[in-house]
DNA sequence: TGCATATTCATTGTCGACAAAAAATATGCA
DNA sequence: TGCATATTTTTTGTCGACAATGAATATGCA
C-alpha cells in the first residue's frame, strides 16, 4: 500500500487555508477533541492539512487572541486550560451579559433577528427532544449568540461569544461523564424569552434573562460538586 | 552616502521581534500616529523594523484579532476606523464596565492593587496639573486598568482594556484639535472613587463610577457636537 | 475621444529551508 | 550506581523566494 492517500494535490482557494484550520482547530478545542493541556505540534498540524506550517501559525496565533490555546516561548503552544478556581467569575460574567444582551435585544431587534431566534430555538428544543447533550450544548450557544446579536452591541456580543464558548468547553467537560436527562424547563424558559424580546419588555426580558443564567450556574455548580465527590483529587 | 544605515546587522533575541512590532504598531494607532484608514504595507515595516515579512504579518494577525486593524484578503490591511455612527454602543458598554469593575474592585482588591491605583492617580493629577492632554488621556487609562485589575474578573478586565483602548484612539482624535482646559474635577472624581474602593462601599463605587462615566460620556458628546459644527460634511 | 479588453505592476499568501532554543538522551567520572 | 556535563533530537522563530490575486496601466477599436 504505497499510496495512503489518494486524493489530488487538494487545490485550494487562495486565502481559505487559515480560515480552515482555524474553523477546525477551534471546533475541535470546544468539543473538547482536543482536551485542554493537549500539546499543538506545528509540522503534524502541517501534515495532516497538507499545507505549509505558515498558515497552520497563523491560525495558532488567532486562537492564542481568543485564548483557546496558550503559547510558550520556543516551546510549543497547547490547548488552554479551563480554569475551575476562578468558576465565579465565569458565573458573574455570564449572568451580566445574559441580562444585558437580553434587554437590548429587547429594544434593538429587527424581524429578522427574531425569525433567526426562532429557528435557533426551534432546534434546541429538538436537541433536547432528542437527548442530544453534545449538539444541545451547541444550540444553546448558537441562540444566545443570535440574541446578543439582536442586541447590537459588537462590546457585549464579542464579549458573549467568548463566554459562551468557554460555557460550552465547561459543559462539554461534564456531558461527556454524565448524561443526566436534559433539563426540558430551558426549553420553556428560552420561549419566554423570546415573548418577551418580541414585545419588546426590556424589564422582563432582563428578569426571564437574570433567572435563567442563575439556573444554569446553578446546574453546572451541582455537576462540578457531584464530580468533585467522584474526583476528590482536583 | 553610500552607507544609509550604519547600525550592526541588529542582533535581537529569538522570540522579541514580533513583541516589538506588536507593541510599537499599538502605540503608534492608539495615538493616531497612523490615523484611521492607513493602509499599512508589510515590506515598508518589514524593511523599517529591519526583519523579514514573517513576524510582521504575526503582529498584523495579533492587532486585527483586536480589532485594530482590518485585513482585506488578497489587498492590503489597513488601520481600523474610528466607528462614529454607534458611538452609543461605546458609550452603553463602557459606563456598564466603570460600573462593574469599580465595584468589584471594592469587593476584592488587595493591599497592593490600592498602592499601584494610587500610583497611578498621582501620575494622572501630574498630567492634569501640567496640562497635558495626551499625558492625560494614557493615564486614565491605566487608572480605570488598574481598578478592573484589581476587581479580578479577566472577562471584565480584557473587555475594559478594549474599551478603554478604543475611548484613547477617540479622545486623542478630538484632542489634537481642540485644547480646552482639561477638567480637574476627574481629579477630585478618582480620589473619591479610591476612597470607596478602599472602603470597600461597594454601592459608593458603584454611584460614583456611574457618575464618573456619565460625566466622561458626556464630554466626548460635547467635544463631537462642536466638531460636527466644524466639519458638517461627516 | 471614449470605452472594452489585454498587459503590467504591486502586494499578499504560501512554501521549503535553516538557525536557535529547549528538552531528551548519552557520556564520563566519582 | 548516581550525578554533572556533553551531545543529540525535537520543535519553534525567522528568512528569502515564488506564485496568485486584484489594482493600475496600456492597448485597440468604434
Amino acid at each position: 500500500m504505497e499510496d495512503k492517500d489518494n486524493s489530488p494535490p487538494t487545490e485550494r482557494k487562495r486565502g481559505s487555508g487559515v480560515k480552515r484550520v482555524y474553523d477546525v482547530l477551534r471546533d475541535e478545542i470546544l468539543e473538547l477533541a482536543l482536551p485542554p493541556g493537549t500539546p499543538v505540534d506545528e509540522v503534524q498540524l502541517a501534515e495532516r492539512f497538507g499545507m505549509s506550517r505558515t498558515p497552520i501559525r497563523e491560525a495558532l496565533v488567532r486562537l492564542a487572541g481568543e485564548g483557546l490555546v496558550e503559547t510558550l516561548p520556543n516551546r510549543s503552544t497547547m490547548v488552554s486550560n479551563i480554569d475551575f478556581l476562578n468558576l465565579n467569575t465565569f458565573f458573574d460574567a455570564i449572568t451580566l451579559m445574559y441580562r444585558v444582551t437580553t434587554r437590548l435585544a429587547a429594544q434593538k431587534h429587527s424581524a429578522a433577528d427574531l425569525d433567526r431566534i426562532r429557528d435557533l430555538q426551534e432546534k434546541y428544543a429538538q436537541t433536547v427532544a432528542s437527548q442530544d447533550a453534545l449538539g444541545m450544548i451547541a444550540a444553546n450557544r448558537e441562540f444566545h449568540a443570535a440574541i446578543a446579536k439582536a442586541g447590537r452591541n459588537p462590546y457585549y456580543h464579542s464579549l458573549m461569544i467568548r463566554l459562551l464558548d468557554d460555557g460550552r468547553r465547561l459543559l462539554r467537560l461534564y456531558y461527556q461523564s454524565f448524561d443526566d436527562r436534559l433539563p426540558e424547563r430551558y426549553v420553556d424558559e428560552h420561549a419566554q424569552i423570546i415573548d418577551a424580546i418580541a414585545r419588546g419588555d426590556v424589564e422582563a426580558a432582563d428578569r426571564l434573562a437574570r433567572v435563567h443564567a442563575d439556573q444554569i450556574v446553578a446546574q453546572i455548580q451541582r455537576l462540578l460538586a457531584t464530580d468533585a465527590r467522584q474526583h476528590p483529587a482536583l
